[in-house]
DNA sequence: ACTGGCCCTGTAATCGATACCACGTGACCG
DNA sequence: CGGTCACGTGGTATCGATTACAGGGCCAGT
């Protein structure tokens, strides 16, 4: 338990102090078959006495398997993201994985490292919220062979289990919500027209048949604020506007909050994500709620399927509309 | 750059490809003395054509050095906390770092077995934001000689460096706030009594010679909304809450809400911990906020400093109140 | 009593990199 | 012209584990 001098205590030095051969106790420690209950009970007591614990790195480079999974997350301060990756890391942890959050801020390039990284750390597979279309890293962990899973957004050519949300039916229904209540030209502060999730919530609402002016950001906080202001100034401003993110959401309410503006009487306000502080919010905002925990451990569970050999399909599941009050009321003129 | 069938490539292999030694390969690739530049070109065509990355559990297990830093949080959801670890993760990679976040879930239990699992896996050095005062696990962590910073909350006997913000003065002021709005018995829902910052916040607020009617919560969301409703279901309730932390805020708000309780005419409010969307409610709410990304940024200084075989100082930021109008207006009678 | 087989254990190779040490070569100097 | 020194390079031990293989002891069957 106590070494005098502090020096890491090494599988040799257990087999020293039991009497043993490394092997052996390499053996008790992965319940392999074999030692007899007596050298068990020795080996144990000196692990125990010894404080040993074995090296995780030498351990997976003999082994080439770490018990890790990466993660790529586009945004930790996003709390849609942070959620998400918090279910994974539950999922993981349930299944004896642990894992590793590295976050993108959004950008392809550090994406790109961070996958390269990930895989020089040997995780034995790898969760993406990809940040960008830019399907090349892939090849990178095709060429690794390790198991891949999107998450959240798609690329172009995928080939690998992805998990994500379908918006389409809420979409469509935020659409008659909005028209209900007398809304004709509408605003969308729409995701980046690189990402699979920015250019198919933008189509899929666009379908409602609504006037819409969009402006594109980047999902997060400061686009959403300028998305905001550009459609406000405009010559006929649109009388609701729709934020695909909930970071820009924010945004968007700041500049609302500016300007002095009302919710919903001088302007209807949607968003796409819930917030749990959307709902004290006065008005409440309507949105699209995604089921982020879902999400997470669905795609997790699909890695840990594909690590086993398996050939888990795509989860798509789907995603909500909330109305809440800050559309406004449907008038009798529909 | 293809390799027909996928197999990673070694070192060995380049070696070979470029017909040279092992250890040339590792001297050109580390920027060691020596290589002609003849030789050092011939290796990098190597590397290039073959799509060689060097396999960091090897190279670890050899330099005894992983250029990671493992970091546990008390909370990943909590936005404090991951602020937070964007912040340490930013300013690891500045220097070359990766950072493992691990998540405690405000959990003791959780904390130790991801400290472990952090020490197996050899990490440089730790960041930890303790769950609880409980310190067993420290001894650990010197056992395997791991540089060691505390985050937001310190532990009974911690003798490494701590970097976390003072509130005393930000709760100094508020009381006196509070005072001059006309509140005179307030309700505070505290963090964990055996959490540091849990003590200190009551103990500094209680100094502000208010009537305080104490409910200890969790930290998280749900203990604010049921603090929250004990403190207003008593005989007399108080006229303002303070909740020590933005997850019980949250909480709070939620039960007022239902209760139909108007901020500030039927109970004032205030939150320690800024959040974007608090300046979004009506009214606005009062907070002390905390330095969150310069608390991160700090610690993994601190911490790299003390990789290098510096001796940091405790670093103690401070944390300012920001007043908005949810403790109500001074009135004359002060 | 001898032998076959099983069970437990130890020896040693191995994972993929780094680093120490020694060696060969060319340059420089006396 | 020979010796020394410096520099570039290769061979090999090593990090700390796992695991294939081999060997020794013991029991049972004939």
């Amino acid at each position: 338990m106590t070494e005098g001098v502090h020096s890491v205590t090494t599988i040799k030095d257990v087999a020293q102090h039991a009497g043993v051969s490394t092997a052996t106790v390499s053996r008790v420690l992965n319940g392999h078959a074999a030692p007899t209950p007596e050298t068990r009970t020795r080996v144990l007591a000196a692990v125990d006495e010894l404080g040993y614990r074995p090296n995780a790195l030498a351990r997976s480079l003999r082994t080439t398997s770490t018990k890790t999974l990466g993660l790529v997350i586009s945004d930790l301060v996003n709390p849609f993201f942070a959620e998400i990756a918090r279910a994974v890391e539950e999922e993981a942890r349930a299944h004896g994985y642990c894992v590793i959050v590295a976050n993108a801020d959004e950008s392809a390039d550090q994406q790109a490292t961070y996958v390269r990284n990930l895989l020089d750390r040997r995780v034995d597979g790898l969760l993406v919220c990809p940040a960008t279309d830019d399907p090349t890293w892939i090849a990178e962990v095709d060429a690794n062979d390790v198991p891949l899973v999107l998450l959240d957004r798609t690329v172009e050519g995928a080939t690998c289990p992805v998990v994500r949300a379908d918006g389409a039916q809420a979409l469509a229904e935020l659409a008659e919500v909005l028209r209900a209540a007398g809304h004709r030209r509408v605003g969308v502060i729409a995701g980046p027209a690189d990402t699979s999730t920015g250019r198919e919530r933008l189509e899929q609402f666009a379908r409602g048949g609504l006037d819409l002016e969009v402006v594109h950001g980047d999902f997060r906080r400061d686009s959403g604020a300028l998305a905001a202001a550009e459609l406000l100034s405009r010559a006929d401003r649109p009388t609701a506007l729709v934020a695909m993110d909930n970071l820009m959401g924010l945004g968007a309410l700041e500049e609302l909050r500016r300007r002095g503006l009302k919710v919903p009487d001088d302007v209807g306000l949607a968003v796409y994500d819930d917030q749990p502080w959307f709902p004290l919010l006065d008005p409440p905002i309507t949105v699209v709620a995604q089921p982020t925990v879902e999400m997470g451990r669905e795609a997790a569970r699909s890695l840990l399927e594909l690590i086993a050999g398996a050939q888990p399909a795509d989860v798509r599941l789907t995603a909500r509309l909330v109305v809440r009050g800050s559309c406004g009321e449907a008038t009798g003129a529909a």
